[in-house]
DNA sequence: AAGAGTTAACTTACTCAGGAGTCATATCGA
DNA sequence: TCGATATGACTCCTGAGTAAGTTAACTCTT
């Protein structure tokens, strides 16, 4: 007994069986934490399989590459957040009322699960490489909503020139993000304390907004 | 034959005679133009010594590391855009004007080097680490000037709660940095159209601005 | 029911490339 | 000859990707 083991302890191998989805799940919910906490660059595929608790080769396995692994996360992220933004965009605001709403839904989507946002917005993430194409892509889709609000602000001005309302969509976005990011980097602060904080603001710049038709105060 | 070299060629050390305050310029210029055109994770030392001509030993001679050549790098770019920030500031313009016209100084100076800006607001930067901390005073410095023009105008409008004056700021800065990004994605864009594009986007949003004694129109 | 064969889940232990940093040495002007 | 300028050729480590094998569960017989 005692002299149990000359074999070095060769545990576990194949013994969870876990199902590949439930599995594939795990790891991007870990990678999704990872990616959005350190950045691409900065996270190695060895970090994301300790986090999900499995090894290295499953995650080449079930996604082939880093690339492979980071696609999945940013797909998974992106979907959660586009379709908070849609819901959202179904109730009806408009104008810098549907702004708040949508961040309102924002921090609220967020407060449990914060590094989703810059799993999208990942500036280490590389630009150039075919699957990334696609990453532009989703991030524009979360911009979307945005746009067309400032078209027809600009219009009502009378400007229509596009290079204007590309570069005034710009700065809208760029509004929106240091909004979000700025809550991020205040983990006191709750989504409803935000949201009011982002009323204030706007107030200040763009007079009383209308609020009827949605649960804002 | 011609055993001649049995030694393998072995070309000029130290022949070149440059002297260090030159040398160190060279390559800080490259390293400028690396850190700020593919950011600091992607850009190796060995890819500074080649594009500055000379050998990667050389740097680790003079900079002492990867960091510190980072940090010469930032100082140099940093103070380069200080500098024109300060001379823009001294012009006397106020309000959404001197937005404008700093906006305008920013073009002017980063038309010829547009890689300057990406180093100092350059996202794979690694935030910690003693020398970086040094990283985020000179981004705030850049754009500290902002921040007193917020402050008036949250006091004007009778908000003085100190964290409503951080967000806002963190908003208008964005809206600085979004500005000058898109206009460095549009590489064809003169800086003297682009300021009249800024002008009309501030009109739009804040009505007539007042550019007396400013240059612009 | 009890084995035989197949497959999916999973691991250890590697290879290989790239990049940070170092060492010993070479050239040249004063 | 000494110090500044400079380099080729290393070491060493990290991180992406792979090969080969292990375990367990689920068949398919008889």
């Amino acid at each position: 007994m005692t002299s149990a083991t000359t074999r070095p302890p060769r545990p576990n191998a194949g013994t969870k069986g876990v199902a590949r989805p439930e599995r594939e799940a795990q790891i991007i919910e870990a990678g999704c934490r990872l990616f959005g906490e350190h950045g691409y660059l900065a996270t190695s595929v060895a970090d994301v399989a300790d986090a999900a608790g499995i090894s290295k080769p499953l995650i080449y396995n079930y996604f082939g590459s880093k690339d492979g692994l980071h696609v999945a996360c940013v797909k998974h992220a992106s979907a959660v957040l586009v379709s908070e933004i849609e819901r959202t965009a179904a109730l009806g605001a408009v104008g810098f009322a549907r702004a708040v709403v949508t961040l309102d839904g924002m921090f609220r989507l967020l407060e449990p699960r914060p590094w989703l946002w810059r799993v999208v917005f990942d500036a280490t993430a590389p630009r150039e490489g075919e699957a990334q194409t696609w990453l532009a892509e989703h991030e524009r889709r979360i911009m979307d909503f945005g746009r067309e609000g400032v078209a027809e602000l600009m219009h009502l001005a009378g400007n229509d020139d596009p290079l204007d309302i590309d570069a005034m969509r710009a700065a809208w976005e760029s509004i929106f993000r240091a909004l979000v990011n700025w809550w991020l980097d205040h983990p006191g602060e709750s989504p409803e304390e935000m949201t009011h904080r982002c009323l204030r603001l706007f107030r200040t710049v763009f007079g009383e907004l209308d609020l009827s038709g949605t649960a804002l105060t």
